[in-house]
DNA sequence: CTTGACAAGTGTACCGCGTACACCTAGCGT
DNA sequence: ACGCTAGGTGTACGCGGTACACTTGTCAAG
């Protein structure tokens, strides 16, 4: 018998376990689905014995963020800043597409973890060993804003069309018609929606490849960084410059 | 009493006036304590009348939002399409400040309204009129991102000292001690955000001219675009060059 | 003047959420 | 044997969005 609760009842649960469920449990079911009951359900366990490991769900959402930041691939070592960048934000990337709540879990979270801090520091860490002077460093971090965790606020999202649902049930040939009213109302939107589609496929927003899109933008600000860099640029002189 | 009831209840409620006390209760209150029952209250109505006008509270907030874009600029006619475009953002982003429950509602809002679109659709037009191809406007779109809204998620923003609360109650001179570790654990941290402190105040992240950032970011994009298009950039030839 | 349709507002209720608080219980060191 | 403590439980509260059935005030057609 007490063989059987052993085994019904295993490990007694600790921060970790609590934590890796959660992340799976995101991963699942989303973000706005992730609630402390689903996730003590999940745990075969009542929703207050998780608050004996976190302390509410804020904690809970910070400790998340924190192993999804472990995720990320540490800076490599000897080679230029700006390949380092590069690679390093490339890897959060990839980290936050293997987890799609981590978007909202970051934005949500306005305190700053320790784990936060880390990750922030090391990344400054970067421009400062490429020589930056530590005000250029300060404003590229800003530049370089929520980017720096591998996403963007996307314009073309998921499947917004604008009437959304009625493409999946709408009359067979109306979406032509419809699409027509597109092309009047938003001609610019369908000119450069349209500009590089590869893909055959429906009006607005498809064939469009995030990853391109991301690193275009990444390079830009990279490339301007360079530039101020090589310039000495300093925020002193930008404001003089300004006026 | 006839006009005792006219007296009390007024206008008899319709869509335009709970958009407006809506806006007006999330500036006072804040995005997170923006409820329907509290809408209601305000208005003294009971919280479902609400429903009357509004299909449900998704719908709500969509036309807060349009709302707002109704207080961004349009674009200034005859000027050159950067400076179009970086009037026409600031404009966005004084809308934004204005409204500071504004960027939590566009964030969580995935759907795109007639409102969101047409926003779009003016500001691809600012590039395209500016002779931009429609290749190069939308990644130009892409890029520019949430910064067309006029905000970025702010690094460092509010009062995120890392403990947070402890800033305010800390033993008067134990803040010495803290800045001391501070330091030690997040030296890059510290140098970048002593750097451009320009007022004495303590710490991480204060004196930070949230403004400039803003502008530094943009204009770095705008820059970028600029040297693009005179370029004559287009995606394809990017991808080739990429290998 | 009556009627009845319709739009606006009401009341009640349900479910899910985060979490406070008092309680139980197993295992351990004394 | 005893009581402490860590981990898990049960109950309950207040708040949120909103479904559904209802009343009521207004106004046009008969």
């Amino acid at each position: 018998m007490t063989q059987q609760l052993e085994a019904t009842r295993r490990t007694p649960l600790n921060r970790e376990r609590v934590l890796r469920a959660a992340v799976a449990l995101a991963d699942d079911v989303g973000f706005e689905s992730l609630s402390m009951r689903r996730l003590a359900e999940e745990l075969g366990v009542v929703p207050m014995a998780l608050y004996k490991h976190v302390a509410n769900k804020a904690e809970l959402l910070d400790g998340m963020v924190a192993s999804l930041i472990g995720e990320i691939d540490p800076p490599v070592p000897d080679a230029d800043w700006k390949s380092t960048v590069r690679l390093r934000v490339l890897s959060a990337r990839r980290a936050l597409q293997l987890h799609p709540w981590a978007r909202q879990a970051i934005e949500s979270r306005t305190t700053k973890t320790a784990a936060v801090l880390d990750y922030m520091e090391s990344f400054a860490g970067m421009f400062l060993a490429g020589g930056f002077s530590a005000d250029l460093t300060h404003h590229v971090m800003h530049a370089i804003g929520g980017r720096m965790w591998g996403f963007t606020q996307e314009l073309f999202d998921d499947q917004s069309r604008p009437t959304a649902e009625s493409t999946a049930e709408a009359p067979p040939e109306a979406q032509a018609a419809m699409m027509q009213q597109m092309a009047e109302r938003y001609p610019n939107i369908v000119a450069i929606a349209t500009a590089t589609a590869h893909d055959e496929s429906s009006v607005v927003g498809h064939g469009c490849d995030d990853q391109f899109e991301f690193e275009f933008a990444l390079d830009l600000l990279l490339d301007g960084f360079e530039r101020l860099h090589e310039q000495g640029w300093s925020s002193q002189q930008a404001k003089l410059d300004r006026r």
